[in-house]
DNA sequence: ACGTGTCAATCAATCGCTTGATTGACCCAG
DNA sequence: CTGGGTCAATCAAGCGATTGATTGACACGT
């Protein structure tokens, strides 16, 4: 791959990316696509052969991308899994902040997620690599911090958890528009900050631990990275 | 409105509510939806005169139709809000079951729940039917049972936790496929007790209640209602 | 330095097909 | 014979796919 590998190429990847994932597969014309890449009708013939074969690359490339929600799972990636449960209970704190980071905003890559959600809500062909390049890291990541906490629990049971756990924050994310008519729409950053705060409490608790040991957790991630606290959002405009 | 208010109407409204449920309004043609109802293309036209004016009656009846996930929050219609928190807990427990036998068994009105997860997703001019009429009575009564075992909390505080409690149940239809694909499939009627088991430990000790709290409840829950217990299900084989 | 051939890349134009919508004829109960 | 309901047939528009021509960059033997 050149420094340069077809700037067409990348463009109608991008314009695919945003327009599969804000409206669907089926909603998307390749005339949508081609017009918002500035390309031509026939460039995705050559580049990739037909419409489902840029789907397929785009949700490929979506999910292979640096800074996203899919490294959320890296946290542990070159870190022993801890063991004893106040480190464990850090670790999830961090990583229920970064990925409520990650999914929340209406950011640049709102439509990477949606691509990804909704190709685990209708599967197809690239299903499985969604799953095994993205949500089962994250799942593996979940489960193993849940071990540390929970020792006495089997494999089916801190499975549940860890889908507890991931079910609230990708909840917020899959019915953003549902959630947001229920109450006035707050603003992005301040809800990643109470967010952040509420799931880590709520599962924390589901997981058997007390408030204590909650607000202990959430103190101690913030020190380990870059979460705002309670104190430190106060001033805070961004 | 007669007895036989156009056999056609029906079939269509069927054919569309199973069609648009399981592919989404862009992957179903008019044509498709004629072929599966048996009827003639042009009786779109004539019984509600466009394909969308025929999805979004779809969705208004798939909402209004007895004995569905939707009619969950029915649980306290004429209940009164209870007043002590062992009490909330149980109808909390009835609650979260009622939701979980309707919306996880791939039964008759999958697609019914697909339309409106679909509406969630991508809100058209359907959404504020479905938000008033299937999602918020559902979110009031669980704010109203959560606002019992929690009373200190405030209306935000309240809210979220009722998200929390939400979120699981449906983040498991959502990702049925990939959740599926994390492990090894297993039968619904299994599922529905032990996800039942599983989300109201969870959420009740996430509320801050002790696990023979939330014991009890299911206990309770059990005699008032026709929930299985672990001990009850043993046996059967439905 | 020049013509020649090669290659990736882009383009306008058009293919055959499907889409949602619409027509006018037809049927039959009231 | 009137009107609610169904029907096959058809419409323009849009779809994804495909074509053959054209471009500019690069490498070649002479």
């Amino acid at each position: 791959m050149p420094d340069t590998p077809c700037q067409t190429r990348i463009a109608l990847l991008d314009a695919a990316e945003s327009l599969f994932g804000s409206r669907g597969f089926d909603a998307v014309g390749i005339r949508d696509i081609a017009r918002e890449a500035d390309a031509n009708l026939a460039s995705i013939k050559y580049h990739f052969g037909s419409k489902r074969a840029l789907y397929l690359e785009a949700v490929n490339r979506a999910m292979t991308r640096p800074g996203r929600a899919s490294e959320a799972w890296q946290l542990l990636e070159h870190t022993p899994v801890p063991s004893d449960a106040a480190e464990a209970a850090v670790l999830l704190a961090r990583f229920i902040h970064r990925f409520l980071a990650e999914l929340l905003p209406t950011s640049s890559d709102d439509a990477c997620i949606m691509l990804i959600i909704r190709e685990g809500m209708r599967p197809s062909e690239a299903l499985d690599g969604v799953v095994d390049r993205y949500i089962r890291p994250n799942q593996t990541l979940l489960v193993n911090l849940v071990r540390v906490l929970k020792p006495q629990a089997d494999d089916a049971e801190l499975a549940r958890d860890a889908q507890s756990i991931l079910g609230q924050m990708m909840h917020y994310r899959v019915f953003r528009a549902v959630i947001e008519k229920l109450r006035g729409a707050r603003s992005d950053s301040q809800r990643v900050h109470e967010l952040f705060d509420h799931v880590t409490r709520f599962s924390l608790r589901g997981l058997g631990y007390d408030d204590a040991f909650a607000e202990q957790a959430m103190k101690d991630a913030a020190k380990a990275s870059d979460i705002d606290t309670a104190a430190s959002m106060e001033g805070s405009s961004t």
